[in-house]
DNA sequence: ACACGACCTGGACAACTGTCCAAGACATCT
DNA sequence: AGATGTCTTGGACAGTTGTCCAGGTCGTGT
């Protein structure tokens, strides 16, 4: 037998074999792959197994329940990409001042995440954001994660010299938001003839307030 | 027997009874609600049968296939939520030119969706993007869709006077659409201590292209 | 009144789901 | 080598799913 009385469980302290992190992580890895791509409902105790190419009952033995692998699937991504962030805040923050250079920044991320690898971890974002929106347990797992895209928009805008870094910070990351989204929907189409850096360039613009006259 | 020999389906030619039709529009409504309250792997056969009131074979009698049942539910929905933009743009178009009022037309409008009736269609809306990002098929639903919603906040900025109509109605579009996924994903939390009205007025404000120095 | 066909639905079916368990595999210590 | 415990997994279980069909119901034309 295995774990506490409770449920079926990996072990109750000291945990033993290293192997069986590496397999939990596996698994974790296939759930949030399966997110992205296929939604949360593709993610089935089988499918996960399956896709993590181990036995259907592992799942079972190193998860108390679906719903537990799931949250602590999405808990995991949120955590990877709250890093990648603060690696993105350097580009965005201290050193660029330059309004060019931020909106080549950015262009540059978004476009990395339309990217095949990019997009699984995208779509399971806006997946969480539907949870959350259903289910506030799904809230707190999407907080650090809002917390950290804010602080960046943030940085990003104070660095240009914004009046208002609040404010402009929020529509920064709302307009990008909602801008992924759409290009997502549509399958990479184009702006209505407008190109993406230059969409983000106005953006930018808009949200620093016009030095003066530029035109 | 009913319907062709393909498959189990309402009337060939002819409809003769006009209650078929009618319990047929009530099995779509159920299905919308149902995918904008639960999602749509809520949308059972079943689900939709007892959210509507009527025998469990209802659904395959009016349906040809689930698939068919929430195709044909998004489609309805789009369609309704289209013709409410066009009574919108009244509003923000022809009418209002000016930019307090305008931000007091988008800002009741998006809280007139967070309210639980307009919850349901704008989720639906969310689970369609989602769904549109994976499934191309999917894409011709939101089409139309979408088509609306750009024209709607082209005419706006028209009205305003922004400078390049398309992009800041791009831009427009895509802020109000992060900004309503992030108020529902957060449970109509407040925004940093911002009000609503305050963000909407300033993204206004950025996308017209602040007029001269007004501060 | 009666028959006829379109309309409707209870129930059945195979396929799938989450979860559990008893038996096997394995490492480690004596 | 053998015993002892942990780790692993094939298989089973009840519940749910999409889909189908045989028979029942009901309005209509005669």
């Amino acid at each position: 037998m295995a774990g506490p009385p409770t449920a079926t469980r990996a072990p109750t302290r000291g945990r033993r074999d290293p192997r069986g992190e590496l397999r939990r992580a596996e698994l974790l890895e296939a759930a949030i792959h399966l997110i992205g791509d296929q939604g949360l409902d593709a993610v089935t105790h089988r499918a996960v197994a399956a896709a993590a190419g181990v036995p259907a009952a592992s799942t079972s033995y190193y998860f108390r329940s679906k719903d537990e692998l799931i949250d602590e699937a999405l808990r995991t991504l949120a955590e990877r990409e709250i890093e990648r962030l603060r690696e993105r805040r350097v580009a965005l923050g201290a050193g660029a001042a330059d309004l060019e250079a931020t909106t080549a920044a950015l262009t540059d991320w978004i476009e990395e995440q339309l990217t095949p690898a990019g997009r699984v971890a995208m779509l399971a974002q806006y997946q969480l954001q539907l949870e959350a929106a259903r289910r506030p347990e799904a809230r707190d797992i999407l907080a650090a994660w809002k917390e950290g895209t804010d602080d960046l928009a943030e940085t990003a805008m104070r660095a240009l010299g914004a009046t208002d870094v609040e404010t402009s910070g929020i529509l920064l990351v709302c307009a990008i938001d909602g801008l992924r989204l759409r290009l997502m929907a549509s399958g990479h189409a184009p702006l209505r003839g407008t190109e993406l850096r230059a969409v983000v360039h106005a953006l930018l613009v808009g949200l620093v307030g016009e030095p003066a006259a530029k035109r």
